[in-house]
DNA sequence: GTCTATAAAGCGATAGAC
DNA sequence: GTCTATCGCTTTATAGAC
C-alpha cells in the first residue's frame, strides 16, 4: 500500500477523533493529510468507501497494538503474573488517555454509532466484535479452565459491552477516566468470581 | 409550551431515531411534524438549539415512562415480587423492540455520541446519567440493605454502563435483542451475588 | 404564528492540466 | 499520482406576505 494512502487513512482517524464520522469533511481531511481533495477521491471510491477503509484500518491498528502489548510482555522480566493480569491489561488498554488510544476508541465508537443508520458499515463491525469477544473468552478460559464455554462467552460479551459503555461515557466527558478504569477492574473481578462459583 | 413546539420536538426525536443527529435535515423534520421549515426556525434558535432542546425533551420523556412503569406496578395485582424484579424490569425496559423505546434509545445514543464532539450537549447528559445511576443504586440498596453505599454506586455504574453498551450493540445490529436481554439479566444476578458476598 | 419563496453557504464529486 | 479549478446539488437560514 502506498505511503500516501496510508497517510490519508491515518489522517482520517485523526479527523474522525476530532469531529466524528458525521463531522468529517473531505476538505478538512485533505488539509490534515497534506494532500488535495482530488487525491482522496483518486485513492478511495467516495466518502463512504473512505469510511469503510478507515474502519478496517483502525481495526487493524488496534489488533496490532494489542498483539504488540502481548508480545512485549514475554521477553521482559515484569511479565504480568497470570492470565488474569493479562486480561486486565488487555481490557484496560482501551481506557488510556494517550492520543493514539483515544483516537482509536473515538473512531471505533463513531463507526459503531454510524452503523445504526448505515447497514453497509455493519459487516466489519460485527466481525471485529466476534473476534474481540472470542479473545476475551479465551483469556477467561485460561484463568478458569473448568468453566463451561457458554459461560465464558457470556462473561466476555458482558465485559466487552461494558468496556464500550464505559469508554463512551469517558469520551463524552461524563465519567472520569480513573473511575472508568476502576469499574472495569472491578467487573473483571466480579465476573471471574462468578465463573469460579459455577463449579 | 405550545402544542406546535411539542409536536416539533416529538417529530425531532422520531427523525433522529431514523437518520441520526447528523442525518437530521430541517426539511425532513418539517414534513414529519407537518409544519414549514420557517416555523422551526421561528420556535428554535437554530439547528443546534433545536438539538439541545430535543435532548432535554427525550430525557424528560424517558424519566416519565420510567416513573409510569414504577407507578403502574402499584395498583395492579401482578406487582413484581421484590425489589430485584423491579430493578430487572426497569433495566430491561430499555431493551425492547417497541417504536417508542427504540426511538428513545436511539436518540439517546445519538446524543451521547454527539456530546463527544459538542461540549454544549454534555451538561444535560451528565445530569441524566447521575440521576439514572442513583436510581439503580437505590434499588440495589433495597435488595441488599447491608451493602455499603460505595459498592452500590459502583454496581449501579457498571450496570447502567453495560446497558448502554448492550443497547448500542443491539441498535447497530451486531447483537440480537434476546442476547442483549439475557446478558443484562445475568449481569444483574452477578452483581447482586457480588454485593451479597461483601457481607 | 405560520406560510411561500429565495438567498447564501456548504460540501461531495469531477474535469483536465501536469 | 497529484494538483487547481469548478460544477452542481443539498441544506441551513432569512425575508416578507398573510
Amino acid at each position: 500500500m502506498s505511503d500516501r494512502r496510508t497517510a490519508i487513512l491515518e489522517a482520517a482517524a485523526t479527523v474522525i477523533a476530532r469531529r466524528g464520522v458525521r463531522g468529517l469533511r473531505v476538505e478538512e481531511l485533505a488539509e490534515e493529510a497534506g494532500v488535495s481533495k482530488a487525491l482522496i477521491y483518486y485513492h478511495f471510491e467516495d466518502r463512504t468507501g473512505l469510511l469503510r477503509r478507515t474502519l478496517a484500518f483502525v481495526n487493524n491498528r488496534a489488533e496490532r497494538y494489542t498483539a504488540e502489548q502481548a508480545a512485549a510482555g514475554q521477553p521482559a522480566a515484569e511479565t504480568p503474573a497470570g492470565p488474569l493480569s493479562r486480561l486486565e491489561q488487555a481490557l484496560l488498554l482501551e481506557l488510556q488517555d494517550l492520543p493514539h488510544v483515544r483516537e482509536n476508541s473515538t473512531a471505533w465508537g463513531e463507526l459503531r454509532a454510524s452503523a445504526v443508520f448505515d447497514p453497509e458499515l455493519r459487516g466489519e463491525l460485527a466481525l471485529a466484535s466476534v473476534i474481540w469477544v472470542r479473545e476475551v473468552a479465551d483469556q477467561l478460559g485460561e484463568a478458569r479452565p473448568t468453566a463451561p464455554e457458554s459461560a465464558l462467552t457470556a462473561s466476555a460479551e458482558r465485559l466487552t459491552a461494558l468496556l464500550e459503555g464505559l469508554s463512551a461515557r469517558w469520551l463524552s466527558g461524563i465519567l472520569p477516566l480513573t473511575d472508568a478504569r476502576t469499574r472495569m477492574r472491578e467487573a473483571i473481578g466480579v465476573e471471574v468470581a462468578h465463573l469460579a462459583g459455577l463449579d
